[in-house]
DNA sequence: AGTTCACGTGAACTAAGTTCACTTCAAGGA
DNA sequence: TCCTTGAAGTGAACTTAGTTCACGTGAACT
């Protein structure tokens, strides 16, 4: 494990204990035992360090179901990886949207995605369509899950969040499914 | 037209302008031709700016289309007509995901929206899980369509990403259509 | 023993959010 | 007319953040 790798870890459980806001280099030095100076031996800026850490929580959401399973319940496992990664820190789904520069874990992933709906029988337009569609309901669920729970309410607990996203996912694929069944 | 008001407008003209990351209370200031500390008398921090400017994007997709329309018509208005407010400023959807304690205009408008699938056929249950499923979709999408358009690519032109929006909602909507045909 | 190289120090600079005691000035009542 | 009041703004400062850079340091390899 490099020093780099070493510096992104700490930085990844920093944001989870503090929070996008209060992720400074300063607190991330301190906790390293290092002065802020340092972290510029690893990262080339700040900037440089969040996109680390957003293509690290993405490779997190890299489980591939085996290909026995009907390709709905695929989609659904990987949907619920995805969500699983963003949640792991905290503010993670908020991080995800200041830079989404797809790297290329998320490349991969999308291209595997595009092959389970053509197995599923969707056309060549339908295929990438489908998956825009389920990854925008992922990101824009869990985004705003996640901007909730530091809300006063104290949130929802994660059982009933948990049915709803599946509940709402499966909205998406009943809508897909028909697509898939109406198609020439 | 109170002070408030106009300090408000200014911010968002701001914004537009130069973007989230760059939009600070000294550039604000500026423009206004004020000292920073001015600012401070009509709004009690930046997050409070922030969050005004929020509410006010919110309002800007309070349309209401006539009932007189199909329900999926209305659905597809008034999902346009969101989307349309988060890109109406650069960064608009980064900015809503930055708190999104729902105020007046957001929850009105998410009523409205159950009135609309229950209107349709939706049941007691299955209209709330509906709209937060639009909702996420609506979000998700916009949120990674406005995060690319500062990417190199310079981006898809806006006739597509149309169409592409329109799209991935006509899925969704499939989705919730069947659902209500098939509720017991 | 000398060289190299990754890592880190100290100290500074710039910019941002925020605070506060004090001023300005136009409007309204006595 | 004079005085009060209240909203708006000034100047100057404080704190914190991101970043830079010339220089130290110690382990590894030759």
């Amino acid at each position: 494990m490099s020093r780099r790798d070493e510096v992104l870890e700490a930085a990844l459980e920093l944001l989870d204990e503090v929070g996008l806001d209060a992720l400074t280099t300063r607190r991330l030095a301190e906790r390293l035992g290092v002065r802020p100076g340092a972290l510029y031996r690893h990262f080339a800026s700040k900037r440089a360090l969040l996109d680390a850490m957003v293509e690290r929580i993405t490779t997190l959401g890299g489980e591939r179901p085996p290909n026995e399973d009907d390709w709905a319940d695929r989609v659904r496992t990987v949907a619920g990886g995805i969500r699983e990664a963003m949640l792991t820190y905290r503010d993670g789904a908020r991080l995800m949207t200041t830079f989404a520069a797809p790297g290329p874990a998320a490349i991969a992933g999308w291209e595997w995605f595009i092959g389970v709906l053509r197995s599923a029988g969707a056309s060549e337009q339908l295929a990438p369509l489908a998956v825009d569609t389920i990854m925008s309901y992922v990101n824009g669920f869990t985004i705003e899950e996640q901007a909730r729970k530091s809300a006063p309410e104290a949130g929802i607990p994660r059982a009933e969040r948990d049915a709803q996203f599946r509940a709402g996912l499966n909205l998406v694929l009943a809508g897909v499914r028909s697509s898939i069944e109406e198609g020439p």
